[in-house]
DNA sequence: AGCACGCCGACT
DNA sequence: GTCGGCGTGCTC
């Protein structure tokens, strides 16, 4: 019988069901089942019915058992795309995980109404097309010029050669045209040059008649790419796809990606898992930035989906920012990537201040060397003035006056934070006002502030500054635009608003403080954080680093992210920490992370680190290994996943006995896991 | 997961 | 002989 069987990835977690199983096409359902559709399929006894994804169909089963019908379909709109399966398939391979978990993440459930409206203005469009279609969209650029500020580079021509690039940004903001359909109120229309280069990056695969998926950290960097997109392309042309949307409107984004329009697809790390048969360029916007590595299992990075979905569908492939990752610069020196600088050469004039010893020279509150000082000062007269901090709140911490030690609530033990100088403390957790509070080390009643944050920053410039405006930025409350109004603006990194033409001086303070971190990547964080600040500045504005010196400072001072980021993945190599080698953590009871350890060829065997013990009575080792290793070591972890998934032992010498099963999660393996690299 | 199948001890 | 305990294995 002619296509009666559809091969069903069905829709569970359970590694050992992380394949196609193969369905009878009932009677009804013949012609209408096809690729993509979402089906409801029994499985293991009827009765029992869980959903899935029709992958193909095909007029015969290699299966040697008799097959089950397909229960249901839940619609015949085709929602997962073939290169997004593929994707799908190839990330969880990667990862170790299961492909029905990276589907959970690439399409979004059904929307009945949205899909209604959908398919009628499909109905209308076809019938539309065989008369007239007036409405087509119009490319607002009539030609696409050369991508500005790469003078002897012809980047149009490397997005139609689909090449493959690290791409340093312009550290500028600029204004956007005046659109007339963007009602934009003046602000809005400064943007980092960046989003212009990508907006202009985006337009040349458009006019090739491709799309483009461009990927940012956050809401915010959406925001100015969006609006430099509006500038170079038509607005029906460009597509949001992000996680703050409701459902509705990613399913209603989905369905239009499934159409044959070329689009600009922008959004945050899911966007890179957005259907797009014709792609014809990735850009990445600053790949360093922790937002793009993904929480949900399989765990995979959003610098990796863009590599894979290269692998596959091949389009140009853009990894831009103004510092730069130490994994781009891997793939740089292999000479995987081309590096690509703006032409001319723009060098911000940035200043590091170390305090050296004596606070001498320095201002009345010590946290600004006294050059800074007059330097802002004399700025704030001409326009904002940005003040990059570490910590948002007033206070990072609170402490016991008598023991220093850190003031905990009474009720649960959570930290104690204060709203402001003269707010009663309140608790982190639980929000209980700390009144009546002694101390629980020795029972003294006063408490005292240690650190400053945005707020006590702002509190303080307010006073060395009378008559100056003060604005706080933090990631709970974050202000994306300022006028140009003379202003004092503290925000926490990466939280700093766009100021029109730019700040007129930037002090980067808590340099010291953001560098105490214990972690792999502090330097390569502060770098970034410094270096996005840095490039809000006005075209030679004065940008202080303050309590930083050595290779850092000077890497900042000289604009030489790269040579940075280079030494960096040097001292990574030698050290065989990522992203020179790859990593994965293998947890669970000691036999089965000793038994999949085994598993692995000696001299990755011999590399691994542990297992030593966790806090929840598992064991975790990590498994070191080179690039060319990774497929071999994912199958083999996969393989041992799935053995501790499929044979299912009662805990031995549990008394509780009866039907207690083992723990349950028996062996868990996490790739590219930096954490255990924190501290 | 969740359920059927199957292989050993107390029962009519 | 066979009812049902739970350990084992599979899911088209």
């Amino acid at each position: 019988m002619p296509l009666a069987v559809a091969r069903v990835l069905v829709d569970t977690p359970l590694p050992q069901l992380d394949r196609l199983f193969d369905y009878a096409v009932p009677e009804r359902l013949r012609g209408l089942v096809g690729p993509g559709m979402r089906v409801k399929v029994p499985l293991r006894s009827a009765g029992r019915m869980t959903d899935g994804f029709v992958i193909e169909v095909v007029d015969a089963s290699e299966h040697e058992g008799s097959l089950s019908e397909i229960e249901d379909l839940l619609s015949t709109v085709p929602v997962l795309a073939p290169e997004v399966w593929r994707l799908a398939r190839a990330l969880a391979d990667r990862a170790g995980g299961s492909a029905s978990d990276v589907l959970r993440l690439a399409v979004p459930t059904r929307q009945v109404r949205v899909e209604k409206a959908w398919l009628a203005a499909r109905e209308a469009d076809s019938d539309g097309e065989a008369t007239a279609h007036g409405d087509a969209p119009s490319p607002r650029h009539a030609a696409v010029g050369p991508v500005a500020g790469y003078r002897s580079h012809d980047l149009a021509g490397a997005v139609r050669a689909r090449a493959r690039l690290a791409l340093d940004a312009l550290p500028l903001v600029v204004e956007l045209p005046d659109s007339p359909d963007a009602a934009a109120e003046a602000e809005r229309r400064w943007v980092g040059q960046w989003a212009v280069t990508l907006a202009e990056l985006a337009a040349v695969a458009l006019a090739d008649g491709t799309n483009a998926i461009l990927a940012v950290p956050d809401y915010r960097d959406q925001e100015q790419l969006v609006a430099a997109l509006e500038a170079v392309v038509d607005a029906r042309q460009i597509l949001r796809l992000d996680s703050r949307q409701s459902n509705p409107d990613r399913y209603r984004a989905l369905l239009r990606a499934r159409g044959d329009e070329p689009l600009v697809l922008v959004g945050n790390r899911s966007v890179l898992l957005a259907p797009s048969t014709r792609l014809g360029l990735i850009a990445v916007w600053d790949d360093g930035d922790p937002l793009f590595s993904e929480p949900l299992s399989p765990y995979v990075h959003a610098r990796d989906t863009a590599l894979l979905r290269y692998e596959q569908q091949k389009p140009a492939l853009v990894f831009a920012g103004h510092a730069r990752s130490t994994d781009v610069q891997r793939l740089v020196e292999i000479g995987w990537l081309t590096e690509v600088s703006p032409d001319p050469r723009y060098q911000p004039r940035v200043i590091p201040t170390t305090q050296q010893g004596s606070r001498e020279g320095f201002a009345a509150n010590a946290r600004i060397p006294s050059s800074a000082w007059t330097e802002a000062k004399a700025a704030v007269e001409f326009g904002p003035v940005l003040v990059q901090v570490a910590h948002p709140g007033y206070a990072p911490r609170l402490a016991c006056t008598e023991c220093g030690d850190t003031a905990r609530c009474l009720r649960c033990s959570g930290p104690l934070q204060k709203k402001n100088a003269a707010a009663t403390p309140a608790c982190a957790w639980c929000g209980a006002l700390a009144v009546g509070w002694h101390c629980t080390t020795c029972e003294n009643t006063m408490m005292r502030t240690v650190g400053t944050g945005a707020g006590r920053t702002a509190d303080e410039l307010g006073r060395a500054f009378p008559g100056v405006k003060v604005v706080v930025s933090d990631g709970s409350r974050p202000i994306l635009h300022v006028d140009g109004e003379s202003a004092i603006v503290v925000a926490t990194r990466g939280a700093e608003p766009i100021a029109p033409g730019g700040y007129r001086a930037v002090l980067l303070l808590d340099g010291e403080r953001m560098l105490a971190r214990e972690s792999l990547r502090v330097a390569e964080d502060c770098l970034r954080w410094w270096a996005n600040a840095t490039a809000l500045a006005a075209h030679r504005a004065p940008v202080f680093l303050v309590g930083v010196g050595g290779a850092l400072a000077s890497a900042l001072a000289t604009w030489n992210l790269a040579r940075f980021a280079g030494a960096e993945l040097a001292d990574r190599r030698h050290l065989r920490f990522p992203p020179a080698i790859r990593v994965a953590t293998v947890t669970g009871k000691t036999d089965t992370v000793v038994k999949a350890l085994d598993d692995l060829p000696d001299e990755i065997r011999s590399e691994t680190l542990g297992p030593v013990d966790t806090d929840d009575g598992t064991v975790r080792a990590i498994v070191r290994f080179d690039y060319a290793a990774g497929h071999d070591v994912a199958a083999t972890l996969r393989g041992r996943v799935i053995r501790a998934a499929t044979d299912r032992r009662r805990i031995p010498g549990d008394p509780r006995g009866s039907n207690q099963r083992r723990a349950v999660p028996t062996l868990k393996v996490r790739f590219d896991d930096v954490e255990p690299f924190a501290d």
